[in-house]
DNA sequence: CGAATTGAGTTTTTT
DNA sequence: ACTCAATTCG
């Protein structure tokens, strides 16, 4: 019977890799192939069928979204509690380890992970004081994160040196921030897979505790792990090499944050004797839609290569739009999305419109609002990563670390205590020459007698309020978090949707322990509102990936901006570009609208534009072509030709009728005319009706 | 120390 | 065009 719901609606080749369980494997699961299902009863099998214990399953994920829905889908088939699972991304799970072993690499458990932002400003402090131009600090930072995935250490890289001078200065700034973040007791997200990597190579005891611990491992979107990643995971698999991993190498589009698709590629190189299956049946999208999108995909050099099919029919034509600007191709896909609503077909959260770059969304959105149609941005920025919500968590980090000097900085000044430039100066040179946090410099200056009045009271204050709520311990980090904002006075002269925000940090808090609750703060993302209201979804390529929508409109199919400019001429992001495209193009279940415009305003030049070169790898006849050229024709005739002739009847499209039985409702379609006026009208509650107007005996309001 | 003005840069983003 | 951040002035 548990068999029976475990394997019964999987297909042949889903089975077959549930079932491979003795030695290693990779997945090759093209868009829309039943994944993320065939994953979950994997799981649900090896605990089941394979009577492993449950914690001895290590189950990596991309996000913390994907790592609590699969918790949930396999809820029903494990009698256990699925809270405590070793299931969660390579971050969190590393952090577990680290927690309880980091003691030998001479950190302590009780580490503060820093987020980007916390990255940045510690690095641009450490540029300042090593006198190097503090606005290379992106440069740095993202040099720095991509050693850490190749898990190169500041030593090595300096002993590599090329000496050429930036490279050396780059590597001084590394081990001087590798050396500041141990000072803080705190790790950044790379140090997270770094060290769990160097804590298993240089203890071959412990390595082989959790490698042998671990009897199965299981790692999703494998695509995207980076090469530290890929090591930690070789690592696990040492003893027994029962590991799973599955992926798509065409969905791979974060090479430019250390994504290694070579992981994919490479995958029989490390494991031998490595199973390979391929997941090609598509259960998302319609056979024309696989077709556009298998064409693009097709030129691709470096893939492993996948023919995808469905048995769910033809379906409607992929249309490509090309319109003279990005105006008239936000106002033609507003019209187009409000008669998808209104023939009924579509809910607005059916549809998503995607984009290669934020800036794009703005016009779509002035587009959507004049046909008020309801729409929602999702964008990167997280609640967590909110000014406020950071100072008020950095308040509990230091409380929770005094040792964290980053967040001391942050919140030193905020609110507003007279605490300037100078005076943190003054404080740092004390630590340093203590050779202590800037905390404990803080007390210490307290007690010398060379110093202003005016300046001891200040930080006295700040000393004391500190003291104040280390001095109490906080069941839930609510009750932590109301002390925090009632002693700072944070709350004063704050705006009210801020206060609001906090308001919200607290509520989320509650019963949730400090310790917890800051790693989630440091590890969550809040990207997970996706289709929740009745509205139209505008995001990136990149966030809709592991999304899917009845229809999707991809905008801006232009070179320059799909490809991006800054790739257009690097043969190996052009591929990702093009991954990047075909991503969203397989994100569509029924409808795919492709457009793109001959002039483009960017960053306030107006550029001419040409189609992207992907668009040259769609054969013409798999998809409608529209082009409208505004060159001769003016305006007047563009606005007159796509909008359908209105039939002239009592009732228009968007008017509200009252039915005998159904209630009032309103009319999304109309066609005929006098007598055989026929209407679709959505009522609420009852859904639509396509209703003959001579017959139904409606009254219009 | 804090407010106002001037100036450079401008993808994608999860943890 | 617009944002974010650094510099300058009160």
């Amino acid at each position: 019977m548990a068999k029976d719901a475990l394997l019964d609606d999987l297909n042949a080749q889903q089975r077959e890799a549930v079932l491979h369980c003795d030695g290693p494997l990779l997945v090759l699961a093209g868009a829309g192939s039943g994944k993320t299902r065939m994953i979950t009863r994997k799981y649900a099998y090896l605990a089941k069928k394979k009577k492993i214990p449950l914690n001895s399953i290590f189950a990596v994920t991309f996000t913390n979204k994907a790592a609590q829905e699969m918790k949930e889908r396999i809820a029903p088939f494990v009698d256990h509690d699925t809270k405590n699972l070793w299931l969660g991304t390579f971050h969190s799970q590393c952090a577990r380890i680290l927690r309880r072993e980091i003691g030998i690499l001479g950190y302590k458990g009780d580490f503060t992970v820093y987020d980007d932002d916390d990255q940045n400003s510690l690095i641009r402090h450490i540029l300042r004081e090593l006198n190097i131009y503090e606005a290379l600090y992106k440069g740095v930072v993202s040099r720095i994160s991509i050693l850490k995935s190749h898990i190169i250490s500041p030593e090595e890289f300096l002993a590599k040196g090329d000496g050429f001078s930036f490279d050396e200065k780059l590597g001084r700034a590394y081990l001087k921030y590798q050396h500041e973040l141990k000072r803080c007791n705190a790790l950044d997200f790379d140090d997270l897979i770094m060290l769990a990597v160097k804590l298993f190579e240089e203890n071959p005891k412990i390595l082989k505790k959790y490698a042998h611990g671990f009897s199965y491992l299981l790692v999703d979107e494998f695509q995207d792990t980076n090469r530290a990643q890929y090591r930690l995971m070789q690592l696990l698999a040492s003893d027994h090499h029962c590991i799973s991993v599955v992926g798509d190498d065409d969905q791979s589009i974060y090479y430019f944050r250390g994504a290694d698709v070579g992981n994919i590629l490479n995958f029989e190189r490390d494991f031998p004797k490595a199973k390979i299956i391929k997941l090609e049946q598509n259960y998302r999208s319609t056979q024309k839609i696989l077709d556009v999108s298998g064409c693009v995909i097709a030129r691709n050099e470096n893939r492993r290569g996948k023919k995808l099919w469905t048995d769910r029919g033809r379906g409607d034509a992929v249309t490509y739009s090309h319109l003279p600007n990005e105006e008239e191709e936000a106002k033609q896909l507003a019209r187009t999305i409000k008669d998808l609503y209104l023939k009924g077909r579509f809910e607005y959260n059916d549809i998503a419109v995607l984009y290669r770059i934020n800036l794009q969304a703005r016009a779509v959105e002035d587009a959507l609002r004049e046909e008020r149609i309801p729409y929602q941005v999702i964008s990167g920025i997280s609640f967590y990563q909110r000014r406020e919500i950071k100072d008020v968590v950095s308040y509990m980090r230091l409380i929770s670390n005094l040792e964290d000097n980053v967040s001391l900085r942050r919140i030193i000044n905020s609110p507003p205590r007279g605490i300037g430039a100078s005076t943190i100066g003054k404080i740092e040179q004390e630590a340093k020459k203590q050779g202590a946090s800037m905390f404990r410099a803080m007390k210490s200056m307290l007690k010398a007698q060379n110093l202003a009045a005016s300046f001891k009271e200040k930080i006295s204050e700040f000393v004391s309020l500190i003291e104040s709520l280390t001095r109490t311990q906080y069941k839930t980090a609510a009750d932590m978090l109301k002390d925090v904002v009632e002693k700072s006075e944070y709350l004063n002269d704050l705006e009210e949707d801020r206060i609001q925000n906090i308001l919200e940090l607290v509520s989320s808090a509650e019963s949730v322990q400090p310790r917890d609750f800051l790693d989630r703060a440091a590890l969550a993302s809040a990207s997970d509102s996706v289709n929740a209201a009745k509205s139209v979804s505008l995001l990136t390529l990149h966030s809709a990936k592991g999304l899917e929508f009845p229809a999707v409109f991809i905008v801006g199919l232009e070179e320059g901006i799909l490809p991006y400019f800054k790739a257009m001429d690097v043969p190996r992001e052009v591929e990702e570009e093009r991954r990047l495209f075909y991503v969203g193009m397989t994100r569509a279940k029924d409808q795919l609208f492709l457009s793109s415009v001959r002039r483009r305003r960017l960053y306030s030049k107006i550029q001419e534009q040409e189609p992207s070169r992907f668009l040259k790898d769609i054969p013409r006849e798999h998809c409608n072509w529209i082009e409208r050229n505004i060159e001769r024709t003016g305006a007047a005739s563009i606005a007159a030709k796509p909008v359908p002739m209105q039939p002239k009847s009592l009732y228009i499209v968007g008017c509200r009728v009252k039915h005998p039985s159904w209630g009032i409702g309103v009319v999304r379609d109309c066609s005929g005319e006098g007598d055989d006026t026929k209407i679709t009208v959505n009522f609420p509650g009852v859904g639509l009706k396509r209703l003959a107007v001579k017959l139904a005996n409606l009254e219009r309001i």
